[in-house]
DNA sequence: CTGAAAGCGCTTACAG
DNA sequence: CTGAAAGCGCTTACAG
């Protein structure tokens, strides 16, 4: 079995209490003993059992962290971050991949209680009452990242959905749009669901653009909904020559569809997504998108995270990040002729 | 604080002990004390400590998993399988994000010998001898998941890498191609790099088909170098008709090379990927691919790991899966004329 | 069927 | 500067 810190002791000759002390940097300890002690570790290959130690200090260094797609390319790449940010801190993650699976969810929140991680993050706002209450009682720090529950005692880091959207219209509006397509989201979901729209049919209005109901749709962020759903909007009549789509996977579903339908990108239509995935420099023609600070929202979430965890932070409202459009090749203005 | 197993005991008015019986599902406990057990376990919002039962019971139910590149759509889906497989066998990952970080993998292997993991699962196969001395010093089991290591000692679940090689190549041969381009992975690696050249050339030259040095390229395995390697390809002279990626990212990458330079897939070129990610689907044309069963490849480790820790299982060598073509639209068979 | 006691591998006052 | 002892929150023989 595993040397432990009595065998270490034991090799060099002192109490596990002054072994205690050199693995935990303390001064106070003559040079001599610590060089034994040293020794010693390196002998045995020893490495202080954490579980142990997170008994005693009550502390386990431990964020749970639920998912709701690990194979989707922008909850990946926030998780990438979030999960590098927590190693260069000290902090270890707990996984746990949800895929709209309120059991397991419960489950692992429960996992979460009884390895007495120090506190949640959570990239989805599908929370029920239960759930709530649950996490509550838990009386933990707990972060969305990207998304806001409708709650008000939950903490977001997000960025403006309402204006991102926004802006993302009036570029197609200033493009010399008027005939634009929205697929938007959940909406339940008060950030990419309802504020991505009021976003999308403000800057309309603003604009003094027509609202067309019959070119809205509303799917689930999802690469095959935006597929789906363009090819609605294809069958239901004379097709708008702009889409906005709330996702950059929706926007590479409805681009698809359009591919299939023999339609170009962007001659036929311009099509503008959300998010900034990977996805976007992928794809041909690459996808002009309303990009998230992803990799900084990682960070930033962590890192606020921690100060909570500490109690050096006192959360007051969200944390909004900047949102910034990025141009590619998707978009182009429209020439009556 | 969280309520104990004593806040529970006293409040049931019972021993440690039998709530400890009730917790873990023992007989021998009568009804009546079970009953009082239960109400206060629910009164008090108790769950029992993981960690302080780990300590005595020397069993974490936590398994490390190193993955290169949690961005990927290969990985995350193979991580995403397997996270789920330990979840519901009531197992937790700590997942370790290295990106080629060799420091970080060291650092974060000594994470895993300190949080006293059961098993080890890693998805890459350049482990330098430092790390290889550290694991093996681990009395762990260890899996390697799609990937195979030079050291013996280990055991991986993949595919026979030479073989769906092989494979493709003959499927491009028997299309009617003879200039096949090659764009290989890092030839240090025994299965994803050495295999697979192997298989190509072989299939090459049992059909009796002319290796063109000029047509070969190695690259690390990502969209980027894909992309730049096909370019490469381009300005030497005269293209390939068909291409074999190793990689669906690498088929990718050259795909869109070829769309950047005005040459249509398949009808200037045949291009077939490897590993069955989920941007076969996504991309246009559809990319035919060498796919790698990732779900059942995630499970399958995962329930080997269960076994190894449980000592169920004696390892005999690697466990081979099998690979499968599928056929989408970037294809063609070609005609001369 | 039930409970008192020892012990898991550490850290942390406390005393010297 | 160093060590003996208590304690973290559980489980598991052992005894009854």
């Amino acid at each position: 079995m595993a040397a432990k810190i009595k065998d270490v002791a034991k090799r060099a000759g002192v109490s596990v209490t002054t072994v205690s002390r050199v693995l935990n940097g303390e001064k106070y300890v003559k040079d001599d003993l610590k060089e034994r002690v040293n020794r010693a570790i390196k002998d045995l290959g020893y490495a202080p059992s954490q579980i142990a130690r997170s008994l005693v200090r009550k502390k386990t260094n431990l964020i749970g962290v639920i998912v709701p797609d690990l194979t989707s390319s922008f909850y990946s790449t926030i998780l990438s971050s979030i999960e590098e940010t927590a190693s260069s801190n000290g902090y270890s993650l707990l996984v746990c991949n949800i895929i709209e699976n309120i059991d397991k969810e419960f489950k692992y929140l429960n996992v979460f209680k009884e390895m007495r991680v120090e506190g949640i993050i959570i990239m989805h706002e599908k929370i029920n009452p239960e759930i709530r209450t649950f996490i509550n009682s838990l009386q933990l720090p707990v972060i969305f990242s990207s998304v806001k529950p409708a709650d008000q005692n939950f903490i977001s880091v997000i960025i403006d959905d309402y204006k991102a959207a926004y802006d993302a219209t009036a570029y197609l509006i200033e493009l010399g749009h008027e005939r634009i397509g929205f697929i938007g989201g959940d909406m339940s979901d008060i950030t990419s669901g309802q504020n991505r729209y009021s976003g999308y049919r403000n800057a309309l209005s603003d604009y003094g653009v027509k609202l067309l109901y019959e070119l809205i749709r509303f799917g689930d962020y999802k690469v095959g909904s935006g597929y789906e759903l363009m090819n609605e909007m294809l069958l239901g009549g004379e097709p708008p020559t702009a889409l906005f789509a709330v996702s950059d996977d929706m926007a590479l579903g409805a681009m698809n569809c359009l591919y299939d339908r023999g339609l170009k990108v962007p001659d036929d239509m311009s099509v503008i997504g959300f998010d900034g995935s990977q996805l976007t420099e992928l794809v041909r023609p690459r996808l002009t998108s309303m990009e998230q600070p992803i990799h900084e929202m990682g960070k930033l979430t962590v890192d606020t995270m921690l100060k909570l965890i500490d109690g050096t932070y006192q959360p007051n409202g969200d944390i909004i990040m900047d949102h910034r459009m990025v141009v590619r090749d998707s978009c182009k203005s429209i020439t009556k002729d």
